[in-house]
DNA sequence: CGACATTTTGAACCTGTTCAAAAACAGTGG
DNA sequence: CCACTGTTTTTGAACAGGTTCAAAATGTCG
């Protein structure tokens, strides 16, 4: 369902339509901008990105934003919220193949055979740009700088991906939950939070799916670490007490 | 080092200078042109697309056709021979990413922060097409179909990413091994090959580097396989005896 | 408050790793 | 062509990290 929000506004319950001109919010004046838009835009070409988001949509926690074989139209911004990208296999494993939180993309997945190859759930309510596809292509060619900067940020995921494939293959259970979270602490802290303290919005399932181990082998592990100093658990609310040490273990791994 | 070849010539040991000219062989008279190349281009696109390519480059078994750090130039299309593409920690470790055979592309690591991202190594004597990213998103803004296709070819990378994280994080040894070797069978059955049997232009090493395992794991894994009649194995060349029940145990796992 | 989901912790088990050594193979130069 | 060297592959046996199964504890939401 599509609902229609201002700027400011927290995801309203039932806005029933609006008219679409109300919908339009400024992604000039958007929070999260910096990390959706390339910069450098004359002020000709950010109005016509402007133009791009039509609609804002809002997600509830649990619901998916498109799932696997949907029609691929839009690549989705998101604006508040933590989503889930997850793949599920004709036998029933599933795998979670990402966590993207304010300021990322979703949908990238979609453009290779025009229907999206992944899940994407949201894991707290949440609120999208949605950024029809046709759209951006189309405005695209005639900004050179927003063709260059939709590449960059496919490319890193690939890039991204990359670094999951390492994690995957090479690090031991100790070593892939403290990468997990220097990770996501860095990209909350890009956002203005703090780089200490981080609140999960991911089971503890969810989150050995993503790392491919066993929730009990991720809660396991916290726990050890807790008792190690490294940092301290309350349940989904982590702080990071040895940033130092919790480097150590990702980077110059004594196996 | 980048040499001058014909259209046919296998890669040629040392002919020097030749002209540029000499050099740009028509993409629309490639043999692996419909994995390059979007469909439905206009004479004159076709022409354009042409020029895209203004060099080839020989890379020697062993040798690299860059490595991490270096500053992104080109994207390379693979007119024959087999690369690897490898990921090194710090620390020592490393991670190969992926095996790209003719028709594939390397490279697209390097938008994200305009240097590679990661190391493309030469399994084989091999033949690329360079193709210079500005000159291609120049081109893109011209001809949408050009666009779109190689928007599809990162999604595609994506898409593929997705699945080895699946593969790693949730498939046992057996299963990605059989995963493995179908997949490559699959994409060289695409290129006329044998649905069959299959060189394999890797070490067991690397294998289990790409499939998070010992290489121990690999080869006792696949002689395994072959006493059950799955495949048979002799040194590098693997033959696939029951495609079936290999297909069965990566989609069907009665784990 | 009660029902259900999530998290923690324990103990036995299993798959893949590690270490080691032999066998097979590939490339080099005589 | 063959001997020689270094690399790759195979195979064995002991080991270890993570999984599985189970049960209790904690938390969440209606």
């Amino acid at each position: 369902m599509t609902v229609a929000n201002t700027v400011t506004s927290r995801p309203c319950a039932d806005s029933e339509k609006r008219l679409l001109s109300e919908v339009r919010v400024a992604c000039s004046q958007c929070n999260v901008r910096e990390l959706c838009l390339p910069v450098g835009l004359t002020q000709e070409e950010l109005q016509q990105v402007d133009q791009l988001v039509t609609t804002r949509r809002t997600v509830r926690k649990g619901e998916p934003l498109f799932l696997n074989g949907d029609p691929f139209t839009s690549i989705y911004a998101i604006r508040t919220g933590v989503f889930k990208t997850r793949l599920t296999t004709l036998d029933g494993r599933d795998q979670v193949t990402g966590f993207q939180i304010a300021g990322e993309l979703v949908g990238l997945d979609g453009l290779s055979s025009n229907r999206h190859a992944c899940d994407a759930i949201a894991l707290e309510d949440a609120e999208v740009c949605v950024i029809p596809y046709p759209r951006l292509a189309e405005l695209a060619l005639k900004i050179p700088g927003l063709q260059r900067h939709f590449h960059r940020l496919m490319s890193r995921e690939i890039v991204r991906e990359h670094g999951v494939m390492l994690l995957l293959a090479n690090m031991r259970a100790e070593e892939r939950i403290a990468a997990f979270l220097l990770n996501l602490v860095r990209r909350m802290q890009a956002r203005g939070y703090s780089d200490r303290e981080v609140v999960l919005r991911m089971t503890r399932e969810e989150i050995g799916s993503y790392l491919g181990l066993k929730l009990e082998t991720v809660s396991r592990t916290l726990s050890r670490m807790a008792e190690e100093g490294l940092i301290s658990v309350k349940q989904r609310r982590v702080r990071i007490e040895d940033p130092e040490r919790l480097r150590a273990l990702v980077e110059n791994s004594t196996r």
